[in-house]
DNA sequence: AAAAACAACTTAAACGATTAATCTCTTACG
DNA sequence: CGTAAGAGATTAATCGTTTAAGTTGTTTTT
């Protein structure tokens, strides 16, 4: 391995000067600059990044904490990450707690997720990241599970109530754009599948779309609300028990892409068209959103801008820039494919 | 923070006597050990990895590069990775090259890949890891388009021709299985929708399926065998291909999970039943394989596996044990759904 | 009883960078 | 002309560990 030493001997400089055109501090004749680049090159030197981490105590590594890879949102979120640390100069350090493989649905027991944390974090913390992204797995409150100590952190995918940075998206806008979106097509029926009742996401998505009903004068009919659990089955059984209630509604808001699949399914046992017959509409804007029949008109979540504005956080915290959003929150888009259309007559 | 200086001070030893204690090396009484490690709890010391690592040349850190995190495969297969090291005291630090998105379908130009690899990796390999782990976008030669220089390197989902070391899946078995059900089913007129044919797995799968067809007798159709690339689009064009020709299939064998779906969708069109009519199988197992209707019969890839079984050879090849197997092979497996059911006489 | 061996420590030099403090020239200015 | 200022370089300490080599004092061997 050349070393600095080796260039400086090579280059009849110190080392401090060969440090200083490296770095571009100090002051340095043109000459010598020159000189001391060539040599660089000459003998391709590398420089160790740790040495320079252990003198300058900072690592440029930014350590991204995910409670489970493999759920959908993930590996977007850590391509958006990636993406401007590649441009910034940082590494990103992996840590993947696997809460769902482990707990399953048991996460909402938040002393077992707390129980998951030291092995996995301790040691991302002792190699000396400059600060940490969490990504979480559902967009729930963290607080009092994870504790990072006094390094910098932002989360995204879910949040601390009142401390601490974090980026989302916004659950009430999202939702009451999509059901905007079916009123003005001319439903006036609509139906929800909701997600697990006692989630953030659930609640605020329901919000936003009793305020689109409100807001448009229509009646809200609470046999028109059903609560799922977020899996295909339930998108599937709460839809028959729909299609079999007194009124039928002619649009389902489904709460994620999987239940909106599981929607499709029931209707399409039953004979129904889709869009004719009934509308669907979902959310995330799943891969296979497109793969299904028909494809899923859905509302699409940032992903990967959510991990850009993460990390964007971060480092402006790392830069103890002052005017740092706490709580960023971020647009779903529209994707219109083929389940929603006007209702008939 | 707290250095061993401070512990060694406190508990009225040397320096080298609490790094003896930390590493379990040299000689110390069970008296000082003790007293010191009361020390260390005390003032809550956490060992240093940057001076550690500097000092001894090794991070307990391996590179993984990783072509695209956001294609199906990736997270499954950091997943695995991440299992044995998180066991093993070893840490990640990923890069995403991003090839899918720079370069979209180009990737088969060898020099544009090879362009998109310094910057991404340089940092990568300045930063010190002990090993790295790729892991491709297909499972392609990706000999001579990536550098890594004298670092030891594992390959997965992809490979290098000859030298080097890699885990992947067994294309030709997995073919000749999935054929070999079908035919099992009572089926023999079995077509295939293939990916790119300039592509290994599709020429490995197609060798599988060509070997199955003749170990049973069946006779070899080439009118069956239909080049799609990969994409749902093509899945479902070849599909009314096949359901146009002369003799129809009774089953259809799709090389992967998407255009499986396409080739439903056109059944569906046609208002074919499925298994009834016309059988279709897939390959790899995505997620929203379980979430069409029907449910996919396909092969599963053991993903997670290759993960673990990539990192356990890189780790055996820096413990220096000759032993490690140079082209691992992982078996896939079938996953019965509803896609697959004996023809109509 | 002297020599050798060993256990239990300590000393101090690395590892490869950064950087405050110095030093030496030039150059500029009143 | 004397001196202050600045440019361009060097010296050496430092970051937090590890570890070879050295130092004790005690035990074993012969």
């Amino acid at each position: 391995m050349i070393r600095i030493k080796d260039i400086a001997q090579k280059a009849n400089v110190s080392t401090a000067t060969v440090s200083y055109v490296l770095n571009g501090t100090g002051s340095v004749s043109e000459k010598t600059r020159i000189k001391i680049l060539k040599v660089i090159e000459e003998m391709n030197y590398q420089p160790n990044h740790i040495a320079k981490s252990l003198k300058i105590k900072k690592t440029n590594t930014i350590g991204v904490v995910v409670e489970d890879v493999t759920s959908f949102h993930s590996s977007e979120i850590i391509d958006g990450i990636n993406e401007y640390a590649e441009n910034h100069g940082f590494s990103l350090l992996l840590t993947n707690m696997r809460v769902l493989k482990r707990l399953g649905r048991d996460l909402e027991d938040q002393e077992k997720v707390r129980q998951l944390t030291p092995p996995a974090m301790k040691e991302i913390l002792n190699k000396q990241v400059d600060g940490l992204i969490y990504i979480g797995v559902h967009t729930r409150d963290v607080s009092g599970i994870i504790n990072t100590g006094t390094l910098p952190t932002v989360y995204t995918y879910c949040y601390t109530s009142g401390e601490g940075y974090s980026v989302n998206y916004d659950d009430h806008l999202a939702a009451y754009e999509a059901t905007k979106y079916l009123i003005e097509e001319g439903h006036s029926k609509i139906a929800v599948i909701s997600g697990l009742f006692n989630s953030n996401p659930s609640r605020d998505r329901f919000n936003g779309y009793y305020q689109a009903v409100k807001d448009h004068e229509l009646v809200f009919d609470p046999s028109f609300i059903k609560t799922g659990d977020w899996e295909f089955e339930s998108g599937y059984t709460l839809t028959r028990e729909l299609l079999d209630g007194t009124t039928r509604p002619t649009a389902i808001l489904a709460m994620n892409d999987v239940m909106a699949a599981g929607a499709i399914n029931a209707c399409l046992e039953r004979g129904l068209h889709i869009p004719e017959d009934i509308s669907i509409i979902g959310f995330d804007d799943r891969e296979f959103s497109s793969y299904i029949n028909p494809k899923l008109t859905t509302m699409r979540l940032p992903l990967h801008e959510m991990g850009m504005e993460a990390i964007k956080s971060l480092v402006s915290i790392l830069n103890q820039e002052e005017a740092t959003e706490k709580n960023k929150k971020l647009k779903c888009t529209l994707i219109k494919r083929h389940t929603v259309g006007k209702p008939r007559e």
